[in-house]
DNA sequence: TGCTTTGCTGGAATCGATCCCAGTTGCGGG
DNA sequence: CCCGCAACTGGGATCGATTCCAGCAAAGCA
């Protein structure tokens, strides 16, 4: 039943030549009986074996893209830019690039196994860490070039990066939020051990600095980036007195929860509570009022990344470039100046605490 | 600067074994030296090559994901369900399973490129076909299991596949709607050469046949799934004279485009123009008022293509399964019964043409 | 004509593991 | 004491390609 691939030598003997030469013949060297080995190929309906190539050659062809979440818009969007990076680099008659994308759900043991499993099958990795921990032996130990998306490991960098200005996308956010006229803002945090939670959550704190408000804890509830985040974390904040007049979500899965909560519990915005969410969401552009949003170019920062990569790929030596790209302050329908007086945001603490059992 | 990665022979040779030894270590074998061995592997930071390792045993210990779109929601909750699935099923010591995620960007070539590069380096495939044309023969002879997620190949199924019952959600949609009161039911339809996208055209015409409606050509446009057709197909519908009263969008995207326009030209839904989609989409809990939809499991519809791929993995001969999942029509509030006269549908055709332009 | 260079060839080694097989060891029983 | 059997062992072949190398013919040059 396993019907024996056919394998080069079967093609180098119905064409008359050694192996040597079908091999040559297909890395695109000059071969005399091209014409011949061209026709055996086809005849059998060869494919040369991707696993015994790379093992001997060591070259696969073939890049890995691990990142923490594939459901999150931003990393699809991410990999999208990968994609077309990829494609647009890929001209020649040589073979394409295959991209493996792999997810870690959030878990450094996932990143470990998938390094293990990964390691000699590709030539280069694309990596949104986990968490920030120190970077896994395994990683610097195998040559493969690497480059960081969105997210480093901790300690001296040691391989490229594309970030973003995720600090200087939460102070344009507290500012604009501040000339308004708000003085309470909420913040929903990611976790403080990613790259980006901890850079929105400086940037948060670099705002009100400076703005002249005060640090208050109370505002801050941190969060996973997950969905149920942003829920939890509006009814966190709603139930302080005095409740914040503006809220900010640090990324857009939590943005997403947070609307919803928001919603669900008939709080207009922006009269009652204006909202800023990090990363543009399709659902952004739906919600009326548009959500305003701390906004970056995904793909593009998925697409510096494979630069990046390739640069190494062709052999290029040098220190680490750590690659920041600007956030931009989408000024959309659902922030405003705070409520006149006393906020009349409904649902007091024991109203709230009723609804959300 | 290549520091030859560490192999079996290096730990052999300081544990004082032969590589077979190893190797059965490795592998779970009972064996004398064990203890030293560990201690070797460990010392070494021994990992063994999965490409050496896979070329010899025909095994890779993985599978790769094959889907149309990474950014589809549908296809990223699948995922997650296969994931899942594959988790919950990796409980022993042995090495875990890895999903390799590729993307085919709903380009035919580009599936071929994948399965090229693919073979041999997974023991296992879940695919969802960018088109439906016959299955191409590099699948059929390369005797890996495959199992077809959500869509099919054309001619008769020689592999298993998970479906949903795209024919019975559309009916139960247009059903609804004439229930309601609905008779002119516009249609933004998926491409006829994919699976859904046929079942649904099918599913919308069946669906008007069980109700008495006629069949009206320019009530339905063909769209392709992604977001700018859903656009489009608002655009087109509401040009008709008389427009229709209500619209079915068949996809995820498409349904997100649509609301867009819906939205931009301030249509009020349901009261001037209810709207069903197909798939959930989170979009869909935000958006005031809530969107009707055709629900599926979809994490579900990716475990159960896992289930079915793990017996073929598992040796398990037979014909092929074909499980179709149900839909289940969640109404929400974005249907109603149609205006009461001639619908006030905002924009006539020259206010359209000239707000579009 | 003779010598070097160019361009291609096939044989053999190699990549790093698994797997087959014959051989060795240890142990219990007759 | 010897035999049989079970449990391991190491050597060598193997997976399917690439790559090194020596060889050889044709072409270029003086």
């Amino acid at each position: 039943m396993p019907v024996r691939e056919t394998t080069i030598t079967d093609v180098a003997a119905l064409a008359g030549v050694s192996r040597s030469s079908v091999s040559r013949y297909l890395n695109g060297h000059r071969v005399r009986e091209a014409e011949g080995i061209a026709q055996a190929i086809d005849e059998l309906r060869y494919e040369p074996s991707p696993i015994a190539r790379s093992l001997r050659s060591g070259r696969t062809q073939s890049i890995g893209v691990i990142v923490a979440d594939v459901a999150n818009p931003f990393f699809a969007a991410a990999f999208k830019g990968i994609e077309s990076e990829t494609r647009r680099a890929t001209t020649g008659p040589r073979a394409p690039i295959q991209l493996f994308l792999c997810n870690t759900e959030e878990s450094f043991d996932q990143l470990l196994e998938l390094l293990d499993s990964l390691s000699g099958r590709v030539d280069g990795l694309i990596i949104a860490p986990p968490i920030e921990t120190p970077p896994p032996h395994d990683l610097v130990r195998q040559g493969v070039p690497v480059v960081l998306l969105d997210r480093e490991f901790s300690g001296p960098s040691f391989t490229d990066s594309v970030l973003v200005d995720n600090e200087g996308g939460l102070v344009s956010a507290v500012t604009h939020l501040f000339e308004l006229g708000h003085q309470r803002i909420g913040f929903i945090s990611g976790p403080l051990d990613t790259t980006p939670g901890r850079g929105r959550h400086e940037g948060y704190r670099l705002g009100l600095d400076a703005c002249g408000l005060p640090w208050d804890e109370d505002l801050v509830v941190i969060g996973d980036f997950m969905e149920r985040a942003g829920r939890d974390g509006v009814s966190r904040l709603l139930e302080l007195d005095p409740p914040p007049t503006a809220l900010v979500a640090a990324n857009n899965l939590m943005s997403l929860g947070a609307l919803e909560e928001l919603f669900q519990r008939e709080i207009r915005i922006p009269e009652e509570v204006s909202f800023i969410g990090f990363d543009d969401l399709e659902a952004a552009e739906l919600v009326r009022p548009a959500i305003t949003t701390i906004s970056r170019p995904m793909g593009e920062q998925g697409a510096e990344a494979m630069r990046l990569l390739r640069r190494r790929l062709r052999g290029e030596e040098g220190p680490p470039r750590r690659i920041v790209l600007p956030t931009r302050l989408a000024v959309r329908g659902s922030t405003a100046p705070p409520p006149e007086r006393k906020p009349a945001v409904r649902g007091t603490s024991e109203e709230l605490t009723r609804r959300s059992s």
